[in-house]
DNA sequence: TGTTTTTGGGACATTGATGTCTCACAATGA
DNA sequence: TCATTGTGAGACATCAATGTCCCAAAAACA
């Protein structure tokens, strides 16, 4: 969850790394909208062009080419802010404290608040691998491991299936309320707790 | 589910439509060869070259070209095969059949021998959308909801959230078992006892 | 106000996927 | 065996996405 903040292994490279650091507020901003945008589109589109994510981000197509110089480096730089942002929203949910099947509503919460985002890093493994294999993964993906096995251990979750099972049903989920919303599938404001309520009882009637 | 048999609308177009009736055994099993290769791999890539799906069918490119001229007529046969394997599998599941518990269970069972039909299929919206949009969709899509319905009116179901919500989920669950069982995560025996398991009673350990 | 920064659009060259065609070789079937 | 059918490899032309530049206009800033 927390990246790891250790000044362990500093940039090797002496390059200038370090261009979402405080740019003139403008730029700042425009830079905003052109990751905003990617994830968005790419989300919903993993071969969206760049003209279509300049498009949606209301920027030319040069503007975009300033800022990211080509497609993998907007790709790489889309990747490190959408984790920031569902690393973001994730340690508000304070997954650690209080009773499992609660933390677990809070962080479900907490990852439809970011739907989007989640949609483009997990939408497409290829996204993650590509990422991963050029940097060292210094960003953890965000684990709800520790969590499931918690409520495991206290008999709240099911011991019959593995953890890992458990967290890709978590984002499986979690992604459905998300597109189903896109959709016009389930209303805004029911998403969370249709989410909670088929994650933790399935689709039988309770009884 | 059954796919509209009547003679309604037949070709308007007197073109020669009808190359997956009778071809010398040869063509047939090159044909489905292509087709088989293309479902799998755009299921795990929808931007998967031509060439790609060419190798993976052991077929030159050439070939590939002789029997589909053009990469959408690839998708649009894909997407007709696709959905006849799928067809096949889902109507010997007799989902009409017997109480509306294990009609389920036999369903997704079926729909975990075809996920990567399924995952081509419903992996990515866009590929049903252009599809639908060129022909008479007069390909049913599959569909559970009745099965549901009923399932929701013996009260076997949870009647709290919509049929379209639970289809949803039933997609989501076995995608996600295929999935994970691509990926290793389960063991190809186990995928459809444990889709089953969480589809019914979600995470929390029943008690 | 004037100056600097940022932007959008257009004009390229480049690249990779696509689609077409030809030809020689292999497989099939009589 | 021979004739037909089906195939793979390669040479092209085409096209769309990409990446690079430049320049005038708009926006931000002092």
């Amino acid at each position: 969850m927390s990246a790891t903040r250790q000044p362990v292994s500093e940039e090797p490279e002496p390059d200038p790394r370090k261009p979402e650091a405080r740019e003139s507020g403008t730029r700042g901003r425009t830079r905003r909208a052109i990751l905003g945008a990617a994830a968005s589109v790419l989300a919903r589109d993993r071969a969206a062009t760049l003209a279509d994510i300049a498009e949606a981000a209301q920027v030319g197509r040069s503007t975009l080419h300033r800022y990211f110089p080509d497609r993998q480096e907007l790709l790489n730089a889309t990747v490190v802010d959408s984790f920031h942002v569902v690393e973001q929203s994730v340690a508000a949910a304070a997954i650690d404290q209080g009773p499992p099947l609660e933390a677990m509503r809070r962080l479900i919460t907490a990852m439809v608040d970011v739907g989007d985002r989640l949609a483009f890093l997990f939408g497409d493994p290829r996204v993650l691998e590509e990422f991963s294999a050029c940097f060292e993964p210094d960003l953890s993906v965000p684990t709800a491991i520790s969590l499931i096995e918690r409520g495991q251990a206290e008999g709240v979750f099911d011991p019959q299936v593995s953890a890992e099972w458990i967290q890709q049903m978590l984002y499986a989920v979690t992604y459905t309320g998300w597109e189903a919303a896109a959709k016009g599938l389930l209303p805004r404001h029911g998403v969370a707790s249709t989410v909670i309520r088929t994650f933790e009882n399935g689709v039988t009637a309770q009884g």
